[in-house]
DNA sequence: TTGATTTTTAAACAGACGTTTAATATATTT
DNA sequence: AAATATATTAAACGTCTGTTTAAAAATCAA
């Protein structure tokens, strides 16, 4: 069974060294080549183990985005459920809480939002595949959690508009997070990322919130 | 005078052209070949205009997203100055009917969008141009509008988060049409855009809105 | 119109690209 | 241990990459 597991060492190396470089430059960023030095692996074991590029490229969102998703699919619920019922601030924390300071490493974040955040600009065969497997599933989880909660006489259109807004908040912190340090100074530890997920629940529920005069 | 205008005129094509590929594809997925077909010039155009292909993907910044930048400034700046004393409410209108249903066209505001995210996320050259000559002006802007309407208790930190969420949900929204319209089946037409900017405003003004139960 | 300058052009360059091949090495099965 | 299957390797493939060149064309200034 040695032999089995040199395979799939080599196959984990790949997948491993190839999300990071994609995440970091995009699919036409980075060559075969770069990967596979990086991996420590000979040139042509992409082609062998996946085919092709771009097949290494799918394997990437399968065998390593979908699974991640799923384990902060998982932290969410978990978190959802300590509440009984849940109010929207404790589903709203609950999510930021899973994406900003959940079960993942930081880089690892970092990389999983932006190989998705590339998707979601422009689309490929690898959005299909996490919409329906991971985006589509958790926007619903969290629309029949919310449904109920919200004012009555709010329609679905405003409900998605609303979980897409806190996933644009989500998204957006976990992405622009060299711009934000590079405008603001401010950088990316543990303190800041705290007052970032208590900043996103408190907006997504509250907005601006009271002004000055208390209006 | 003539001569000085086909001159511009290539260089302008280039470009427009340039601008426009770079957006969809970025910088390593688009080819000198492919910009140099489709602004229907000589392959050594780019190279004699601009130096290297690295150089034009700076002056499409430079010369095409910074220009726009200010006009867009000036709608949301044009939109502000209509009330005195401008309220939150006004501000935050301002500026996701001017990023949202402003002066640009369409398709240049997905253009605008996408050339930003690709730099927020993986900041290079050209986002130290437009973070200096764009992004923090209008920021700041943006700040000194809100400041003095906040609760008096929040820091700076806290306005900067907050107009940095306003930000997030305007890119997003511009950002992630693709994916908008692939998970809700939403065309962006007109209706869809105003209804867009009502709950972006809504949203950062009072995030949820009130509970069901009214409290 | 002449001479100088600017722009365009086709061709070529060296290097990098993704992929294939056929030989070698390793592991598994009989 | 022999035979089979799997994995790795170095080398080469043809194609495409950004850039350069030197000649032709177009435009400008005199």
């Amino acid at each position: 069974m040695v032999g089995k597991n040199t395979h799939d060492m080599t196959k984990d190396r790949i997948l491993n060294t190839a999300e990071m470089l994609f995440a970091q430059k995009g699919f036409h960023g980075v060559t075969v080549r770069e990967i596979t030095k990086a991996a420590d692996c000979n040139l042509a074991a992409v082609n062998y183990h996946f085919g092709n590029k771009w097949n290494l490229y799918l394997a990437v969102f399968r065998h390593r985005w979908l699974p991640r998703a799923q384990r902060v699919r998982e932290s969410v619920l978990k978190n959802i459920e300590k509440h009984d019922p849940p109010a929207r601030t404790d589903i709203v924390r609950a999510l930021s809480q899973a994406f900003l300071e959940g079960p993942l490493a930081d880089e690892e974040r970092v990389r999983h939002a932006l190989l998705i955040i590339r998707e979601l600009a422009r689309p490929t065969e690898a959005f299909d595949l996490v919409a329906e497997q991971a985006l589509r599933p958790l926007f619903r989880l969290i629309a029949d959690y919310l449904r109920p909660l919200m004012p009555a006489e709010q329609g679905e259109t405003r409900l998605n508009l609303t979980i897409f807004s806190i996933f644009a908040l989500i998204t957006y912190f976990n992405l622009a997070r060299a711009a934000v340090t590079h405008m603001t100074g401010q950088e990316y530890d543990q303190d800041f990322k705290t007052l970032i997920v208590d900043h996103i629940t408190g907006f997504s529920l509250h907005g601006l919130g009271p002004d000055r005069d208390g209006k």
